[in-house]
DNA sequence: TAGATTGTTAATCGATTAACAATC
DNA sequence: TAGATTGTTAATCGATTAACAATC
C-alpha cells in the first residue's frame, strides 16, 4: 500500500546505492550528505533525494542521511531482510562460478542445490551443496521451497526447462541463457545476457576507434 | 561523420535486434516488417523504425526490411565485421566459462590468453588457450595488440589491475568484479555487476510476494 | 538562532509513441 | 495502379535536473 509504481530505472539504481553505502559503512562513515554522495557516485544530489523519496524520507534537513539506517532500509526494499532459497540448473563454469559466490549467501540467497544432466556431476558437490541429476528436479521442488532459478545452461534447452521451473513454482527466473524467456505474469524474469553486453562494449570500443567526436562528450 | 550521439538506450537494444535477426535469418526468413518484428520482441513497431534510423535507411517503403541485409548492417554498426583480441584477468570458474563459450569467437572476439595469480594455473590451458602468470602481463601486452580485457577477479584486486592494463594500453575492459571502476575517458568499461542484477531479482520477487496491485500492470 | 540539507514542486530534457506523407 | 510499409515529423509521456520552502 505504501509505495506505488517505481521505475525501473529507480530500482536498478538501488543496488548500486547499497553498495556505495556498504562501503561506506566499512570504512566507519556515520552520515552522508546528498551531495557528498553524489560526487562519490558520480551522479547528481538531485537524483539520489528523489529516488530515496520514492520510498519514504530517509533523511533528516540540516544533517543528511544516516549510513547504517539507510543501508538497512535499501537492503529491506531490496528484500535482503529475508532469505531467498535457490537453485541453480547447470553445473558447467558459469554455474560454479555462481556456487561459489560466497557474497550472496551473505545477502541472504541460500543454495539448495545445483542440478545438471551430465552424470559427470553424479555425486559431486560444490561447497558441500551437491549436484543432482535433472530428472530429480520436479521432486526437489515439490520438497523443496525454492523461489529462485538460476538458469545457466545452452539457450537450447532453456525454454524447455524454464517451462518445467515455472509448472513446478518457481516464481523468478535468473536467466544466464543466450534466449528471451516467455513466461507468465507472475514469474519474474531477471536476463543477464552476455553477449549482448560483449556487443556493446565493442560498439563503444569501435566509436572510439574510429576517432570522430574526439572533443565532443 | 555519418551519425551522431546515440543513446544509450539505443545501443542497448541493438544486440537484441542481432540476436531476433540472426533467428529469423536461421529460420530462412527473408523479409519482415517493423510491425511484425515488433510482435516477435515486444516493442513497439515505431521504437524500432526510430532506432534503425538513428543509422540509415534499412529499409524500403511497401517491403519491409531485408533479414539478411539488416543483420549483416547490425553486425557492422557493432563492430562484429572486425575482429577483436582479448584476454581474460582471472581464471577461476568465471574467467574459464567466458573462455569457454565459442560464440564469442564466432563474433569476432579472439581470446588471446588468461592470467591468475594462483600457480596452480601454471601451464594449464583452456580450449587450447594458455592461462600465463600475472607477473608476465605487463609483457604480453606489449608483444600483443589487445583491445578488451575482461576482468574476472576480486573487488579488492579489481581497481589495481585495471590501473596497469590501461597503463599498458587496453582500451575497453569489461568488468565482472562487484565494484566500480574509475578510468580516464578514452577507456570503455562495461560492468556487469551479478550482485546488483541479483538484488533487481530479489526486489521484484518481494514485490510480488507482498501481493499489492494484482491487477495493475 | 543561523547554517545546512532534506523533501518536494516545478522546469527541462530526452525518449517513446503516434501519425502520416513519401515511396516502393 | 493500389496496397503496404517505411522514414520522419509531431505529440506524448516519463525521467532527470533545478530550485526552494520546510525543518532539523
Amino acid at each position: 500500500m505504501e509505495q506505488r509504481k517505481i521505475s525501473r530505472a529507480v530500482i536498478s539504481r538501488l543496488p548500486r546505492y547499497y553498495r556505495y553505502l556498504g562501503d561506506l559503512l566499512e570504512a566507519g562513515v556515520e552520515r552522508i550528505s546528498s551531495n557528498d554522495l553524489s560526487k562519490k557516485m558520480q551522479v547528481t544530489a538531485s537524483q539520489i533525494r528523489q529516488d530515496l523519496n520514492n520510498f519514504g524520507g530517509f533523511g533528516q534537513q540540516g544533517y543528511g542521511y544516516n549510513v547504517k539506517y539507510l543501508y538497512t532500509e535499501i537492503g529491506k526494499i531490496l528484500g535482503l531482510d529475508k532469505t531467498h532459497n535457490f537453485i541453480i540448473i547447470g553445473a558447467g563454469n558459469l554455474g560454479q562460478a555462481l556456487a561459489n559466490y560466497a557474497a550472496f549467501e551473505r545477502s541472504g540467497f541460500i543454495l539448495k542445490s545445483l542440478f545438471d544432466v551430465n552424470p559427470r556431476f553424479e555425486g559431486v558437490a560444490i561447497r558441500g551443496i551437491p549436484v543432482r541429476m535433472m530428472d530429480e528436479l520436479v521432486d526437489f521442488l515439490k520438497e523443496n521451497e525454492i523461489e529462485i532459478a538460476a538458469l545457466t545452461i545452452p539457450k537450447s534447452k532453456a525454454v524447455e526447462v524454464a517451462d518445467i521451473l515455472v509448472e513446478n513454482g518457481i516464481k523468478a527466473i535468473w536467466n544466464f541463457a543466450h534466449t528471451d524467456l516467455d513466461l507468465p505474469d507472475d514469474v519474474v524474469v531477471e536476463s543477464v545476457h552476455l553477449s549482448d553486453s560483449l556487443m556493446t562494449l565493442s560498439y563503444n570500443v569501435s566509436q572510439r576507434r574510429e576517432g570522430l567526436t574526439e572533443d565532443e562528450e
